[in-house]
DNA sequence: AATTGTGAACCTCTTCACAGCT
DNA sequence: AGCTGTGAAGAGGTTCACAATT
């Protein structure tokens, strides 16, 4: 496939959100020009995106947008359940475990990991925790697809070392660090401080 | 002051990092290559970014890393205190009040938002709680310069109207939605949804 | 008449490459 | 000799503008 850009598919995301909401009013037409408005974007960066993929919209009509809604599912992999493990029990990752969303769009958190022996081998929400000494046996028997790095930064690139030793390519990295990785791996990272930064460097500069 | 791109903001943000790490390993001078070995990018690139703020490293030797961290400092507002406000005592934002790093690097929340009145007057970790109508009136009295907005998508633009209205000017958003908001307003968006869809696109296409 | 799909122009960011210091 | 700082070249992403289609 032709290379897609980060920013293309970052795109494609609040593309999707925006027909849902649409479809959830009954619209069912929507021109490239309406979804660039409430994106705050172009309608030729809507068109553009949407061309690397292919021809979805019908000249002088616009798009039909549970068909669009479809497309776009299908071009990010919406459709698919994801087997996903977590790793650290700390503030983040509580929170994580808290948080329904995940389930929502199809990410299964199928196994916890700890460090503290004494969190392993009990359950939270349903979820068995394991020692991180366990991760490789875990990943083959749940059939782990994906990671999520809630650990301190120190220890983040080498968790990540050993999920990747076991043939995970997709890590979701919330330790503020930059993880090091082959380039068919992919580390998405949220990190809260570099936008807090980003903010205050607005304030300080305007 | 000359534009400077997102990315470079967080780049600094980036180096800034790295510098610490090199600080407290006791490491006095640093190259522009090791800089952009450690964050897997270009020498060319951190140079670059460094040059719109001035000059900071002599030619032959490199950069000196506390003074170099002190200017990077500087340059992001790191020195700083901030007034922060929080809206939304739901799962996110819960969440945010257990995490210490936002008082670490400056960000002090002062003030409590949420619509339930039954939360409301109370105290949540020594912070108070208002309700939603109060913002004005707080912003005012507390000088919030920052909101963080952990509320449903929904309600994301109205709240952040509010705040406008109090003449607060930058945002941290976790509502997954895209919000408009005038030249002299910085909205720095944290959405796990994006990233978790990013992920599942690159593994539906590899 | 309206709106898509897309090559070309444009703009922005990154990398190259080297003069200039230390 | 080694490394920075930077103009120029290159790459990549965005917008323009219009032919094609409904």
């Amino acid at each position: 496939m032709k290379k897609i850009s980060h920013s293309t598919i970052r795109r494609l995301s609040k593309y999707f959100r925006t027909l849902t909401q649409q479809i959830e009013q009954d619209i069912k037409t929507i021109s490239s020009v309406e979804i660039a408005n409430i994106n705050s974007i172009t309608s030729a960066q809507v068109r553009k995106d949407l061309s690397f993929f292919g021809t979805f919209g019908k000249r002088g009509l616009g798009y039909n947008t549970s068909e669009l809604r479809d497309q776009i599912g299908k071009i990010l992999g919406l459709e698919k359940q994801w087997s996903v493990g977590l790793v650290g029990l700390g503030n983040i990752g509580k929170a994580l475990i808290q948080y329904n969303e995940f389930k929502t769009q199809g990410f299964n958190i199928k196994a916890i990991f700890d460090v503290d022996l004494n969190k392993c081998g009990k359950d939270v929400r349903g979820i068995p925790v394991y020692n991180i000494n366990e991760i490789g046996k875990v990943v083959s028997k749940e059939k782990l697809e994906i990671a999520i790095i809630a650990v301190p930064a120190k220890v983040a690139q080498s968790t990540i070392d050993i999920f990747m030793a076991s043939g995970v390519k997709a890590f979701l990295n919330f330790a503020p660090t930059t993880i090091k990785v082959p380039d068919d791996v992919l580390v998405k990272n949220q990190n809260m401080s570099i936008e807090l930064e980003a903010l205050s460097f607005f304030l300080s500069n305007k």
